[in-house]
Order: structure tokens, then C-alpha cells, then sequence
RNA sequence: GGAGGGGUACCCAAGCGGUCAACGGGAGCAGACUGUAAAUCUGCCGGCUCUGCCUUCGGAGGUUCGAAUCCUCCCCCCUCCA
């Protein structure tokens, strides 16, 4: 296989679509550095794994040789995209993008390569150019082009408004292109229409078509839908190694190949061989270990993988205790002694005392690693006990007088 | 502007004067099994000083011994007509 054939496969990996290929081939065949663009939102970032789909592409561009340009739409913030749903946004003050601009940068750092990135922001230019030149711009797109994207022929069709503004916003994040002279934009597949509307303007603006490069939307752990913070099953990179680990190896396993194919880094020889070995009889909670470590040595390095997974097995495998332990400390109201119950609420290992009743009714709590059985029992002002509710909460509670 | 339909717990969704802390499903949690997978079975899934008590059915009033259920006003959503 040559060169130019092993990177456009490397490139092609994951991705949901590229428009065109051949262009791409030609612009990679070229040797020339490419600057490869993708925006994100000036709101304040919190990313989990679904995000890291698109940077993992990014670098894959970085570790070609690429450019990326990482731009922040802080003047596009302003309008917000139609996507469907109207939610006015508040618009953010410059200390607010600079902060969360920040934010992006100790998080996506995680994953890019910071000397072949370059942030910038859309207000850099958007906010020298004027009425007369916004106009131009708008010029150069008809309507019912615009109205072939699908959220806009939606709502056309069923006499929902769209405002004017809101065919602004695709524009600008084009024209974002042309002031760029990007290569290569990538961007989820919900972004396609954008994103191709970037290549007709950068043609009118006299400049070559960008490629488009669109990433399937990951999905959550619940394997249905994709993963969203407000549906909470997304696992943040920001996560701890154990919990992210854990939440790993609690997917099941059709979903496990589909990140594998999203997340890893492995090509897709390595994963054919990997699935040849689960078809040969291999126990796919060990392919799930490799993945689980990959992805949490990515953020938290190589040592602290190790460590959550021999954690996990001691903990999960051999049912033992982990090696750390949470330490709380609860203040009894009397100086004799306090309920379990309410020992249990104040942790937070329970959201109330009616939940730490039903956990110890339902045989889920143990104290120094016995279980317990009823909701009466009482722990001594001054002792130290261990708690453990089901599988997953456990800690080390010191019981304290307040007087 | 007119005419209808609807707002019930995390989500969907019954209930339409008492037996309702509210059927059923989903999600979630716990127990069994296990690979913290899938599938399956069981229990839970408002709060509390818990064999009892307290607060919930868009909001505010009212009728009634008694209301999620009836009446009045208000707020919000949807459909049709103009």
C-alpha cells in the first residue's frame, strides 16, 4: 500500500462522509501543509467523549503534518444556530469567551496537538466588515438553496417562521471559510448542510472548495441516544480515571465496537483482528479492558490506566475493597450517637431518608462489610465505620459530635 | 379575532367526586445470576421524628363531610377557522 493510500484510509476511518474524496486525494497528494477547520460554540465547555470524536479526527490530521485552525464562533454565538429549536442564548461578554476560550484549551489539549493548533475567533473578522459587505455576502446564496436544508424545508413546509437572521447564521459560519481558506472542514454529520454551503461560498469568493469531512454523532451509554450531558449518558474527559474506566466496561457490547471504531486509535486492521478473536471465542470483557485502558490513558496517561483497571478488578472481579477509599465526616445531633439513616443521607449516598430506608430494607447496605437489615441501628458518636451502598458507593464515615 | 383539545410524579401515559401517594410502560436504583455485557427473575422507584403523619396531579380561589376528578378566574401548549 503506498503512502497517500495508508493516510487516506487512516483519514477515511470513522468518518460518516467526505465530499469530495477525490479532492481530498489531490490536496493530500499535494504534500502540502493543510489547514484543516472545525468550529465550536463560545459557551463554556464542558466535553465528554462524543466531542472527542471530531478531535480525534483533527489530530489524525496533526499527526500528518496539518494545521488545524480550532475556531471559536463567538460572533456566530451571538445569532445561535436554528438547529430546530429556538432558544434565544444570552449572549456571552468578551470576558466570558476569553474565559471559556481557556476552558477549551486545557480540555482540548487532551487531545490535539497544541503546535499544530491554532484558536481563533469569527469576531476577529466579523466585526471589521460592514452592513455593505454582510449584504455581499448574502448575495451570493439563494433562498431556496437555503431552504434545502432539512430544518428550514421542515419548517417552511409546515409554516413555521424562520426568521431572516437565521439564514445568517450558515452564512457566516461559510464565510468563516473564506477568511480562513480552509482545506478541510470537519464537523458532525448534523453540520453536512453548513458545511457544504462554506465550499459554494469559498467558489464565489473566487477560492478553491474547501473538502467537507463530516463524524458520525457518537452515542451515549445508553447505546440509543447520542451522548448529551442533559441525558447524562456521556462520560466527560474531565471524568476521574476509575469512574471513567468503569463507565467503560458498563457498555454493552454492541456498543463496544462502535466506540472502538469512533474512539480508539487503533486502524481498522488492528480492529478486524480484534473482532476475529471475540467471533473466535476471546471474552469481550477482555476487548473492552484494551478499550477502557486506551481511552482513559489518553487523558489521565498510561499509569493511572493501569491503576483503574487493576482497580476495578480487585473491586468488581474479586469483590474486594478498593484501594482508596472516600473519607466523610458526619456530625452527630446528640452526643451519644446517630441513626444509619441518617448517616447515609448526609454522605449522599442516599437522596433522602426514605431512600436509605428502602437501600437497607432491600438488603443493599453494609457497614464494615456487613450487610444490614435494619433501618433502626444507630453508630456511636467517635467511631469510624465503612459504608457501602450497592456496588458503587462506598466511603469511610467518622462520626463526630457537634458540641 | 373565533371554535375545539390538552397541561398528572424523571419521560410517556391512565384516572374524571371517596377504596389515590395516584393503573400501566420506559428510564433509573437495589437484590439474584453474571463479564459492573446482554437476557432473565424479584423488589423499590414523594417526604418525614415511618405499623403513623405530612405535602403533591399547570397557578389562585370556590363548591363539598370529602376533589387529580365539579365550578370560577388566570397562565402555558396544541389543532382547526379567520
Amino acid at each position: 500500500m503506498s503512502k497517500l493510500q495508508e493516510q487516506l484510509e487512516r483519514i477515511r476511518q470513522g468518518a460518516a462522509d467526505i465530499l469530495r474524496e477525490e479532492e481530498l486525494v489531490t490536496l493530500l497528494a499535494s504534500g502540502r501543509k493543510l489547514n484543516i477547520k472545525a468550529g465550536f460554540d463560545p459557551t463554556a465547555p464542558d466535553l465528554h467523549l462524543g466531542h472527542t470524536v471530531l478531535l480525534n479526527k483533527l489530530r489524525h490530521f496533526q499527526n500528518l503534518g496539518h494545521q488545524v485552525s480550532f475556531l471559536i464562533g463567538d460572533f456566530t454565538g451571538m445569532i445561535g444556530d436554528p438547529s430546530g429549536k429556538s432558544a434565544t442564548r444570552p449572549a456571552l461578554t468578551a470576558e466570558d469567551v476569553a474565559a471559556n476560550a481557556i476552558t477549551y484549551k486545557d480540555q482540548v489539549f487532551k487531545v490535539l496537538d497544541p503546535d499544530k493548533t491554532t484558536i481563533c475567533f469569527n469576531s476577529e473578522w466579523m466585526n471589521k466588515i460592514n452592513a455593505a459587505d454582510l449584504v455581499k455576502i448574502a448575495s451570493k446564496h439563494t433562498v431556496s438553496r437555503m431552504l434545502e436544508r432539512d430544518d428550514f424545508k421542515k419548517r417552511y413546509a409546515s409554516e413555521q417562521p424562520i426568521a431572516i437572521h437565521e439564514f445568517l447564521y450558515p452564512l457566516i459560519q461559510a464565510y468563516d471559510s473564506v477568511a480562513l481558506s480552509s482545506d478541510v472542514e470537519l464537523g458532525g454529520t448534523d453540520q453536512r448542510f453548513n458545511l457544504l454551503l462554506g465550499r459554494q461560498l469559498q467558489q464565489a469568493y473566487g477560492g478553491t472548495p474547501q473538502v467537507v469531512m463530516t463524524m458520525p454523532l457518537l452515542e451515549g451509554l445508553d447505546g440509543n441516544n447520542k451522548m448529551s450531558k442533559s441525558l447524562n449518558n456521556y462520560i466527560g474527559i474531565n471524568e476521574p480515571a476509575g469512574d471513567m474506566f468503569g463507565k467503560i466496561m458498563k457498555i454493552s457490547d454492541d456498543l463496544m465496537w462502535r466506540y472502538f471504531e469512533l474512539l480508539s486509535f487503533k486502524t481498522n486492521r488492528e480492529l478486524v483482528d480484534i473482532k476475529r478473536m471475540v467471533d473466535e471465542g476471546k471474552n469481550p470483557r477482555d476487548v473492552k479492558f484494551e478499550l477502557a485502558r486506551e481511552i482513559v490513558a489518553r487523558f489521565h496517561g498510561t499509569l493511572a490506566a493501569e491503576g483503574a483497571k487493576a482497580d476495578f478488578i480487585n473491586r468488581f472481579s474479586e469483590r474486594k475493597l478498593p484501594e482508596t477509599i472516600e473519607t466523610f465526616n458526619v456530625l452527630a445531633e446528640n452526643s451519644s450517637n446517630i441513626g444509619l439513616v441518617q448517616v447515609l443521607k448526609s454522605v449522599g449516598f442516599c437522596k433522602s431518608t426514605s431512600d436509605a430506608r428502602r437501600m437497607i430494607k432491600q438488603g443493599a447496605v453494609r457497614v464494615n462489610q456487613e450487610r444490614v437489615s435494619s433501618e433502626e441501628i444507630t453508630i456511636p458518636v467517635g467511631s469510624t465505620i465503612l459504608i457501602q451502598v450497592g456496588k458503587r458507593r462506598i466511603g469511610e464515615v467518622a462520626i463526630t459530635s457537634s458540641g
